[in-house]
DNA sequence: TTGAAAGCGCTAACAT
DNA sequence: ATGTTAGCGCTTTCAA
């Protein structure tokens, strides 16, 4: 590895002369500045990121917990942040909880000894207060929490706007003369499943309906627990007429459920889900969807954090920004009035 | 941040021995160890991860290069990689490309400068040599190649038997009585493709069949020419009675086009795909599909690559490690003698 | 416009 | 067994 001093004295000037090129400081005669950087090039020179760190007091190093790299929402979460985070020179870290707060703890522990500038946060499903998170934000570390957020703790955070996703597509359903509508929910320690619960819900009441315990079955956005509860649904003497999915993984289960009992979609049963899986394309009919801007909130969350991380806010107040989903209609719901 | 010499100076001890209390090297007596120790904990001492990186030449920071984590191929090998990296003490950190090898370039340039001890690469589908490569190689960061193995370059590597699986799902085809195998390739310039097609036509030979330049279709892994070309082998009037699909991104195209065209599986036609995705265990017929060792291949590269790092190998000589997939037989072919 | 030099926090070789 | 000290590669005054 060359070093700042090897260009120097290859180049016939000062390591501090270097420094300012590429630093783009101060000023340099353009003759010298070319000659430097064609012996940058000659020699394959890479700054050491660490002898800057220990100068400069910022590692430009960004840490991202998230539960599961393996489940598809979140590929598209952590490719925004990643855009966002390189576009503005910070190198992005992730790790995998497995939704277990054990290893939440364990990694953010890990990264703060690493130093990272601040950490992107999707809590692992979990249900008292978190005090290792308080503990991180008490350091000075900044955190900014991405989709999930946490209960009780005021903290930057960045996500859709759930209740407003399950109202949209509720309401969507309501005015093609559906009545019997279901939901698989999430697991409701979860402010998403609860808030999504709750667009359910406001939007029945609001068209006069009163939600039906027999049409609501608690699931845990698991693949797993969407197939089971579907198939509950579909087996009853009674169906209901549209069947409401709290999250993408879920609907995966459903669509499973679909085509091993041969019912039909949306002749039978209508379909809509939260999460607007890539994959979901592949499925006939396709799927009626609220589709959550996923690789935004991953971008978003990076310049909030970062403009946390750089003092550029006005103050302390932490800020939460909830961004609009999109309801994709399609086939699994049929057409209004059909 | 407390430094170690406040540590130091509150313990009445000097650095050095901070130092080699830390890093357990040395020999201190056991009450001036506690003592210490004791006001790390009441300073909430934490190293500088940068000092220490500076002065003993590693980070135990690994680089891994992906070309789309949003590939529902990757998030496993990731997860592979980071798991193993975590329990050996390392950090990883990842990167997309989107098969640009401009990005490689740029990508590997940060990582060089951020001083990552390896890097673990799956190559961008590329024609020519890889300078960007071999240059980081001879500047002494070893390379793991995953999945993909670049030609003509000495470099160790941890892949999957790909010539074999594609063999030996051939062979199962040949097995229930079809003849008509027809095959969507992959790009013929990434010898994982190269070596699915060798493996598919040495089959064909094998059972003393020659290829039919009918039967051959060139894809280039993605979802679009696997629906695509699906389409075109269905449309026709004399239908391949099998299909092989080289990868698992063209046989959820493949899947979209049966939909579609709602041509029955395995009775109109089979399938039969390379990779088997989590997600497609939510189709039926399920897919007969030829699973590579993903987790295992990010695993055992990491292994590799942090051996070579500590420099626990025997000699320069590159390890290219093979995997060998497992056929997995499921309704989408039918079943034998069927 | 350019150069010299003092650290940043830590490790490791060398003294004591 | 413990202390001293010279760097690691870079940035950043300050001086020339």
């Amino acid at each position: 590895m060359a070093t700042i001093k090897e260009v120097a004295k290859r180049a016939g000037v000062s390591v501090g002369t270097v420094s300012n090129i590429i630093s783009q400081r101060g000023t340099v005669s353009p003759n010298l500045r070319e000659r430097v950087l064609s012996v940058i090039r000659e020699l394959d020179y890479h700054p050491n990121h660490f002898a800057r760190g220990l100068k400069r007091k910022h590692t430009k190093m960004l840490g991202m917990i998230i539960p599961d790299i393996t489940n598809p929402f979140f590929p598209q979460l952590v490719r925004g942040a990643e855009d966002a985070a390189l576009q503005h020179g910070y190198l992005l870290v992730t790790f995998n909880t497995d939704d277990r707060v054990e290893r939440e703890q364990e990694v953010l522990s890990v990264l703060r000894s690493r130093g990272v500038d601040g950490i992107l946060l999707t809590i692992a499903h979990t249900v008292g207060r978190s005090l290792h998170i308080e503990r991180t934000l008490e350091a000075g570390v900044p955190i900014v929490c991405l989709d999930r957020i946490p209960p009780r703790l005021p903290v930057d955070a960045v996500a859709t706007d759930n209740q407003k996703g399950a109202e949209v597509c509720i309401r969507h359903l309501l005015s093609i003369r559906h009545r019997k509508i279901a939901i698989i929910t999430g697991p409701m320690d979860l402010r998403t499943a609860q808030d999504r619960f709750e667009g359910y819900q406001s939007a029945l009441r609001e068209a006069k309906l009163k939600p039906d315990p027999d049409l609501i079955a608690h699931g845990d956005y698991h693949l797993e627990s969407g197939y089971r509860l579907a198939k509950d649904f579909l087996l009853r003497r009674t169906r209901p007429t549209a069947l409401f999915v709290s999250n993408g993984m879920m609907a995966l289960g459903v669509v499973k459920a679909l085509e091993e009992t041969r019912f039909r979609c949306p002749h039978d049963i209508a379909v809509a889900t939260f999460d607007d899986l890539p994959i979901a394309d592949v499925f006939r009919p396709r799927l009626t969807a609220v589709a959550q801007p996923v690789y935004e909130i991953g971008r978003r969350g990076v310049e909030l954090l970062i403009q946390r991380i750089e003092g550029r806010l006005p103050n302390k107040k932490p800020i939460q920004i909830l961004l609009d989903p999109e309801l994709k209609i399609r086939e699994s719901t049929g057409f209004p009035g059909a």
